[in-house]
DNA sequence: TAGATTGTTAATCGATTAACAATC
DNA sequence: TAGATTGTTAATCGATTAACAATC
């Protein structure tokens, strides 16, 4: 709304951004340049000031960037000065490992609910929080301001869940489940499709050295 | 080695194409053409049959494609031919659920090994699978042909890890920790940094629905 | 053969990099 | 002021889409 429409590429490269500026921030370090960042980060200069540019003029001619200024800014772009409420579905291996990971809470991504539909797990405490049975997830949704959903079921129940999810007015879904979600164009999708990564480091380990490339 | 430079824009959409040629396949769907394919998922016929033809002519003029053959075509492509042996290296929560998930292993991704510097999870099963000390890493390496290592550790650990990988003749590298990895340039690193992930998806909850545009 | 659909070239669009005037 | 470094425009590079001749 605020911004001008903005690239994915930017967008994707903002979180990175921000990791390094926060590191740099914990060195004490309180300015830089975006010659300096670029060795740093091992992008160019000119990438760098493209995308900070296009959010505004954060930086002062001879002088770089204001490291914590910065950090912040980006923090802002990201939405990371709000408070986002989640639901986690799916309380297996993944969904667990995602439910203990405490960064997440660090940056305002806080667990409200687990939701299961093995009734062997329910009531279980997972930081404190219980798993509790999907049917409750409706009337839980509509007490409690969710906005994302992480979805770590089989893709079988997903695409089901997903339906479900969307009625009950989510804004957001994390979906680790190996599917593609047919959900309607004002609900933000991010897949993690785990298994289709590991193809393309398993693409990437036969070609020559020369030709390789890969990272994000 | 054997196509000339195809682009990473190419390679990221394989396991995508790979998959729902393996569901068609299922299905017992026989040929399919661009266009009917580009309908299911959502991508331009022109940019499938560009993709396909960087690895030469699957295809049939009048007919389309054999969803089997291509299939196996892209398998093949994918490097999912072959076996390749896994070391986990952290046995914590994400560790855990990735090992305990079956369907790498269909892909021919096989987990040998487990590490974790927690001696009290030492001798423990995943899978069969018993949980070492890292100081058994480099000796297991040595003998059971290793090509990926999946690290699933803190980031302050990664780095030296990651260096010890080096040593021992790693090829790839599937990090889930949230820091860069400096490793020569003839060893494949795949970052999976969850966290950044979630801060796109925050970053386009924020976004009026114009503006939205995510998914991978 | 006629119709369908590929393989591939050309056109367009978007993203990255280079360059430099503005300015702190 | 002189030097440094941004903000921003222009040039380049790469990726996507359109178009259509080749051909099954």
């Amino acid at each position: 709304m605020d911004e001008k429409n903005i690239s994915g590429a930017v967008i994707k490269r903002l979180p990175r951004y921000f990791r390094y500026l926060g590191e740099l921030r914990d060195e004490g370090v309180e300015r830089i340049s975006s010659g300096d960042l670029s060795v740093l980060m091992k992008v160019t200069a000119s990438q760098i000031r493209q995308d900070l540019n296009q959010f505004g003029g954060f930086g002062q001619q001879g002088y770089g960037y204001n490291v914590s200024h910065l950090y912040d800014e980006i923090g802002k772009i990201l939405g990371l000065h709000k408070k986002h409420n989640l639901i986690l579905i799916g309380a297996g291996n993944l969904g667990q490992a995602l439910a203990n990971y405490v960064n997440f809470e660090k940056r305002g991504f806080i667990i409200k609910g687990i939701f299961d539909k093995n009734e062997k797990i329910h009531g279980k405490l997972i930081r404190d929080i219980p798993i509790s049975p999907m049917e409750e997830m409706e009337s839980f949704m509509k007490n409690n301001d969710i906005d994302i959903a992480v979805l770590t079921i089989p893709k079988t129940e997903a695409v089901k869940v997903a339906g479900m999810l969307v009625r009950c007015g989510i804004k957001g879904i994390w979906n680790f489940a190996h599917v593609d979600l047919n959900v309607p164009d004002n609900i933000v999708v991010k897949n993690e499709h785990l298994s289709e990564s590991l193809m393309e480091l398993s693409y990437n380990l036969n070609r020559s050295v020369s030709d390789k490339k890969t990272g994000g």
